[in-house]
DNA sequence: TAGTGGTCTAGACCACGGC
DNA sequence: CCGTGGTCTAGACCACTAG
């Protein structure tokens, strides 16, 4: 007789790792899972949906719950700031503004955050340190109409990343990865040979309204990206 | 009045995003919610689970719920099917077989994949093709102590990829991105210059007593790895 | 239309952990 | 200690959808 939720999960993974639940297959309705686990089918139910969750079950109502034909999982990736990054491996931040202006935002950039008009936004060039060695290089823009108070922020003190994290609310974004050649401005800042493959992170922020900010963060040579299955 | 979680969830999330409720203060407990939203405890302890889950809250028993000092993100990524990616983009999928031989796995392997003792492995190299260009290369190593079905198992009419995701139940494992430049068996393959930097994606799989597989897949120039926050 | 999962309820007990 | 979230229950109704 199994006890909580997390014991049937358990044991309902089990059986779909252990193939005695093959994919493709119906398993068992809520309501004969809780007369065998004796327990009340609330507590089936949240085991299930803890699974399907994860991806191994598909669930419709009426056609009933089957073992995923590829148990296609998914990866979870903590989205650490930079600072968080680094200083959990021992080493200490630092950052420094290499450059910051005001300026219109280029129109490819307004395409790729779906601003109509052209827009006011905050440029700013910031390198991130790891002790003495460049960690990553960031080419930002912020659309001032959505985070007008970024003006007046000190980001020497604080580092554009973290401003905005604690301070622009945001809704939901992309994240898109990809491996470039270093351009001659990142080799120098990052101090390494120009064409080196590089881990490249472009990242777009969306407010509840507007779009509120473009990164390209070009890490140092070697950098890694993990995520647990 | 609220009516299911999922507007609980919203309105909270609302809440969070708009400062209403700020990062590190401690938001009503679950009985002060459910009598203002005018429902059961239950309802609203799902609604704040989710957002638990999602990073946006901190509970402790005792302590209460907090909102994260830093809502630290997670973004989830399905791992597709090499064959799904590339057919959901509208192309043909296809796969052929490189190289297959059975030898022992090499040691820095067997170390990668916490094994103590040599293996016996099938060594698989792969290359997969979108229409008529190249996709990916893959390296990959099977551990047949793991899977000997695998020593019959006809490759060339279902990839590497496949056959495992059908047949090797596995528990867990892990996946490493990082920027390398194209070594001149990659660029051979993959029809590019040597040195091009190329996404790599190094994947070990775990099944629930021993490892499964090393796989190290080059994905061809211009790879994107794209999420959702 | 009938069977399945999705959700809500009111109440209960438990486990954790500040105080 | 005792307030908080974590979970279970028995029952109910609803929403979706395959046949």
């Amino acid at each position: 007789m199994a006890a909580g939720w997390q014991d049937i999960h358990d044991e309902a993974l089990r059986r779909i790792q252990m193939r005695e639940w093959c994919p493709g297959t119906l398993i068992p309705n809520e309501t004969a899972l809780a007369e065998e686990f004796g327990c009340a089918r609330a507590t089936v139910n949240r085991a299930l949906q803890a699974l399907a969750d994860a991806g191994w079950l598909e669930r419709r109502r009426k056609a009933g719950t089957r073992v995923a034909l590829s148990p296609q999982r998914r990866a979870q990736m903590a989205i650490p700031l930079i600072r968080q990054e680094i200083e959990r491996s021992g080493q200490s931040f630092s950052h420094s503004i290499i450059e910051r202006s005001v300026t219109r935002m280029p129109p490819h950039l307004c395409a790729a955050l779906s601003l109509n008009a052209p827009a006011e936004a905050l440029h700013v060039r910031t390198l991130y340190m790891a002790d003495a060695r460049a960690f990553a290089f960031e080419d930002r823009w912020v659309n001032l109409a959505a985070v007008p108070s970024i003006s007046d922020a000190a980001l020497n003190d604080i580092s554009p990343n973290e401003w905005l994290v604690q301070n622009a609310p945001f809704a939901h974004g992309t994240l898109d990865y990809s491996a470039v050649a270093a351009s001659q401005d990142e080799a120098r800042h990052l101090g390494c040979p120009t064409g080196t493959p590089l881990m490249v992170l472009e990242r777009r922020t969306f407010g509840p309204d507007t779009a509120v900010t473009f990164m390209r963060l070009a890490h140092a040579p070697g950098h890694h990206l993990r995520l647990n299955i």
